[in-house]
RNA sequence: GCGGCCGUAGCUCAGGCUGGUUAGAGCACCUGGUUGUGGUCCAGGAUGUCGCCGGUUCGAAUCCGGUCGGUCGCCCCA
């Protein structure tokens, strides 16, 4: 550890101008969202760990080795959280407020921006503290809401100009009638087809056989483009709900692909699962992904509750979109000759400050040359001199910074003149 | 947790294979030319634990080992 300053392995400080973006990318999501009537949620950066063990799943990758986990000195054990959408639900159960505050908000529909954190080896799009968007309705199993919340991520990710590919499924729900039976038959195929899998393949087809879906392997490509899918296994009412997504979808003219192998890491995901991917991402294609979770709020000892939101990576929205904004220009800056004008200049920095103008004025002790100097800097459009002939007249010498036109303008008047 | 590649000024990089006087360039920065005027130009200037530790050697930025960090991939995910 020789240097002392320097960013914990897998974190990293978002400088200017790119923290500038990030700011304006979470502030516009926060904009969409809410003008489709998602109300920002805060909640703590921590949890009880109990919260992702029961909600995410403990047999996830997740929660098995990925969480900052520490014990405090009440001895309770915590978790910085590694997604959103756990929090989420356990602050709606806490405060009741599909009951409460939100009575009669039928789904209550919250958003967020906030840091996630999960120990993984970093890599091109992956930190160990990233900052997510979101949003989550809780409350109703209508398809009507899928399509919403999937419609609201493509808007999101159109606007950051972020060209990808939307993948839709359904996983369907947890009985025999539907990803229960199916499960049995895809294990009896993949038992059967045993030897053709490569070890590290044959592990993962007994642990969580649905995940054999993802493997990169040939091999296990070959086996899985045979192997029975979900999509039609599906029981009638959760064919049916993923039939009137999709339909909902192309009422928007939104276009998606029927992807049958994908599937979602968290234990508490049910029926819908999409997932939005780009090619400019590397590895991490996934740009907006999420899913219903009807089981959660039960898995948490609350009521059913049923729900479905997604998470959003703004890192990987910057790396893989076109979103840019310029930071916002200086008006003026004000430059003074003299410990008077110094005085004099200060005021009239933040008496057009105060009339609503970006304005710089040195604080380095600066000289003339050098204080024109970090106005040009700045970008500032006017330079505001000030020395002791101006002082004796009561006005200031306005520089057009871009021309070098120069004009006297009365102290009085500069708040008018810089409007023009 | 596993594997490939990489670590020289604030930034982008040369030098390294074939160890040897004060380790370079461009950009950025500072000063002066212009004692009240920036962006151009000219002249000058400052800047590095050559990631770190150890080894080989008379001598290491250069060779070797380890370590830390970065990056890309596996796993998993936003």
């Amino acid at each position: 550890m020789p240097e002392l300053y320097k960013a914990p392995i897998g974190t990293r400080d978002v400088l200017p101008p790119e923290s500038w973006r990030h700011r304006e990318l979470a502030r516009l999501a926060l904009d969409q969202f809410a003008r489709a009537g998602y109300l920002p949620i805060e909640t703590p950066m921590f949890e009880h760990t109990e919260v992702f063990e029961r909600g995410v799943g403990e047999a996830s990758e997740v929660v098995n080795k990925e969480m900052y986990t520490f014990v405090d000195r009440g001895g309770r054990s915590l978790t910085l959280r590694p997604e959103g959408t756990a929090p989420v639900m356990r602050a709606v159960l806490e405060h009741m407020l599909q009951r409460g505050s939100l009575a009669g908000a039928v789904p209550v529909k919250l958003c967020y921006h906030a840091a996630m954190f999960r120990y993984e080896r970093p890599q091109k799009g992956r930190f160990r503290q990233h900052t997510q968007v979101g949003i989550e309705a809780i409350g109703s199993e209508s398809p009507v809401v899928d399509a919403e919340v999937i419609a609201v991520g493509q808007r999101f990710l159109a606007a950051a100009g972020v060209d990808s590919r939307l993948l839709i499924n359904s996983i369907g729900h947890l009985d025999p009638s539907c990803r229960l039976g199916y499960l049995e038959e895809l294990r009896a195929y993949l038992q059967e087809r045993r030897d053709e899998l490569p070890p590290q393949d044959r592990e993962r087809a007994e642990r969580n056989p649905l995940r054999t879906f993802d493997s990169k392997e040939d091999a296990t490509a070959a086996v899985m483009a045979e192997a029975p899918l979900i999509t039609d296994h599906l029981c009638d009412a959760c064919a049916k709900h993923l039939g009137e997504v999709r339909a909902l979808l192309d009422e928007l003219g939104i276009a998606h692909e029927l992807s049958p192998r994908l599937v979602r890491g968290l234990d508490y995901y049910t029926r819908t699962a999409f997932e939005f991917v780009s090619d400019a991402l590397g590895a991490q294609s996934t740009v907006l992904g999420g899913g219903r979770y009807d089981g959660l709020s039960e898995l948490l000892g609350g009521p059913r509750l049923p729900g479905i939101g997604f998470g959003c990576g703004i890192d990987r929205v910057l790396l893989a979109g076109t979103f840019d904004v310029s930071p916002p220009p200086t008006d003026a800056y004000v430059v003074t000759i003299g410990e008077r004008a110094t005085q004099r200049g200060f005021r009239l920095t933040f008496e057009l400050r105060d009339a609503g103008f970006a304005v710089l004025c040195d604080l380095a002790g600066r000289g003339i040359k050098g204080q024109m100097k970090d106005a040009a800097r700045s970008g500032a459009r006017w330079a505001v001199i000030i020395g002791d002939d101006e002082l004796g007249r009561d006005e200031v010498t306005l520089r057009d910074m871009g021309t070098g036109h120069e004009e006297p303008v009365a102290f009085g008047d500069v708040a008018g003149r810089l409007r023009t």
